[in-house]
DNA sequence: TCAGTAAATGGACACGTGTCCATTACTTAA
DNA sequence: TTAAGTAATGGACACGTGTCCATTTACTGA
């Protein structure tokens, strides 16, 4: 392993000066520079980042815990971090939590083993983790949470609007006529924290609509998952009018299943989705989505660790970044006996809606 | 920061002794363990693996390059990798090179400067890059290549193999009476290197069919290029009657450029991707693929990564795993005044087939 | 020529860990 | 009681870097 020593040796000076060759080559003789330069040069001799950070005390590095690399919402938050930090001279380490909270504390024990400055964060949040997270924060990690956050505001956020999307959201289907509105997974504060699935009652509440219990399940946001529950759901005896998919893999999930089920969308049932990917506008019909500003919450969770990294400001960074309604055709009025069947909760509703 | 010092000093014993109560307790009498355990405790003690790792001389981290985060079959391959290689207690840094090998070196460097004991490389391949990459490896970072390799066999490897499905692919558009043929990209060494543009000029030949110069196009992989390109080339006096994409995120840009012209599949022109992504099913007509094992490639590389950093066996690793063809509809023969059109050229074919 | 100053270079140490060897305390056998 | 052996603990150093301060060299002006 070739050091610093090494590059010395061979330009006959010392260590000190031939690190200055490095970093201040200004305050060094031509003459010496040259040389060093030459040994650098001959013995390709590269410095040892890791122990740079450790002399120096800053690892320059961040982490980041999402909740699936496989959905694409997240692979593109993780390209744009990486880039932007990268930009701002800080590497960044990445870890899944599968939105498990058990998981969720390993990997931020081994982030911190690393000495991470910035920990970007999709939230599980079992009791352990957020006693951890509470010690990193002591120690002088700054943390950012992405995607969800807690409402008790404890550290800073980048996240949808998820309240506002969810209430969009619902007033569309309920304004196409829908009473009998479904989600893929609901909320739970320890299996399944998120945003969405939490502001949904509030949203249906507003739209003078009820949540069916017997739609409500607590499942992690995989496409397996959402698959399964489609089909047990659309069997019921009261099928639900329209589907919502959480994420946009939820949403494929869905997808395969009304297929198997000869459903026609949006003719038996309408469909809306969060996430806009691109194979979504290829399917017949295409999806009505929730669009995320994927690009702008990745750049703007960068500025902030970078700011917080700089200890330029303090304040508080709590950002909802608002969703894009796309219509395509995947939700139309429901079929005319659905319509009937549950008018009284909608005409109740009609009055409130607004 | 608290370190073991710290913690020896709480518990009245020598930063040894400590650190044996961590490593090796059962070398320490039962008292003092414990005294130890308390401290650590109450000061919520984590080792600094960075350290750890410049003493020992190990850094325990793999790098992996990647082509792109965003193609899900590399997302589900740093998922599988990730968690193969923490089972074996090395920590993976993910980068990506957009299948350019001028942001390689770069990535290559950085990696470097982590001490990274291994690297699991999506080869973009520059000559400055291939360079750095011999120097890695005369330090003694294994360096192993996925997804594709160079033919001269320099590194170890695990990869689809693509001729052999290039072979496939072709046979059974040809087999269909497909004459004009065109792939999403077209193989160059310093622009765009991988083995299925790559193979394809012989698979055709095979099937005695020519590859027509003005459905090439170097470009790299992404959906806009795909769609771009399949714009283009169906505009063109004689379109393909068969699109090959190289990758399942061009098919996404083929499908949605043959929605906006207007064609049908497979009325019009028959669609053949590699890659069997979920909403590949959802699709009409769903799309007929050549999948790739993703999931036996990562752990056969995380084995071969192990293997090598364990130092037990040495024997070049050059791996080729099968595509496997799933047909369901995108495909079909062409329309009779297509067939006619390239019938001289079929014909010729016809008897070298098979 | 000499003092004074700036430029150029070198030496010692610290970061937190792991390893090697030395030291002390305690047990066992003759 | 003593020597030998083992258990338990401590001290010194090294990994490769960055920082601080000391030292040497070159240059300027009177």
């Amino acid at each position: 392993m070739t050091s610093i020593t090494d590059v010395a040796l061979l330009a006959g000076v010392s260590p000190t000066t031939a690190k200055r060759a490095l970093k201040e080559p200004d305050k060094l003789h031509p003459d010496t520079l040259r040389r060093v330069q030459e040994a650098v040069a001959s013995l390709h001799y590269e410095p040892d980042l890791r122990a740079g950070a450790l002399r120096g005390g800053q690892s320059r590095t961040v982490g980041l815990v999402i909740g699936s690399i496989l959905e694409p919402f997240f692979a593109q938050l993780a390209r744009t971090l990486a880039r932007e930090l990268r930009r701002g001279g800080y590497n960044l380490l990445i870890s899944e939590n599968e939105y498990q909270s058990q998981t969720e504390l390993e990997e931020l024990k081994l982030l911190y083993g690393q000495r991470i400055e910035a920990l970007i964060l999709r939230p599980g949040y079992g009791d352990d983790s957020r006693e951890y997270l509470e010690r990193l924060r002591s120690r002088g990690v700054y943390i950012l949470q992405i995607d969800y956050a807690p409402s008790d505001r404890a550290y800073d956020s980048v996240q949808l609007d998820n309240a506002a999307a969810m209430r969009h959201g619902v007033r569309y289907l309920a304004g196409l006529g829908h009473g009998r509105i479904a989600i893929t997974g609901q909320y739970d504060p320890l299996l399944h924290p998120e945003g969405r699935s939490q502001t949904f009652p509030a949203a249906m509440r507003e739209a003078g609509l009820n949540v069916r219990p017997e739609y409500q399940r607590v499942m992690f946001l995989t496409e397996e998952n959402a698959y399964q529950y489609t089909l047990d759901v659309m069997r019921l005896p009261e099928p639900p009018t329209a589907l919502f998919a959480l994420t946009g893999s939820s949403a494929s999930g869905v997808y395969r299943a009304l297929r198997e089920l000869n459903l026609s969308v949006p003719g038996d049932v309408s469909l809306l989705s969060f996430d806009n990917y691109s194979w979504m506008e290829l399917v017949d019909p295409p999806i009505d989505v929730l669009e995320q500003p994927v690009e702008q919450m990745a750049q703007a969770a960068a500025r902030a660790v970078l700011n917080a990294l700089s200890g330029e400001r303090k304040d508080s960074v709590q950002l909802q970044l608002p969703a894009r309604l796309i219509v395509r055709g995947s939700c139309a009025p429901p079929r005319e006996q659905e319509v009937r069947a549950c008018a009284p909760a909608r005409v109740g509703a009609g009055t409130q809606n607004h």
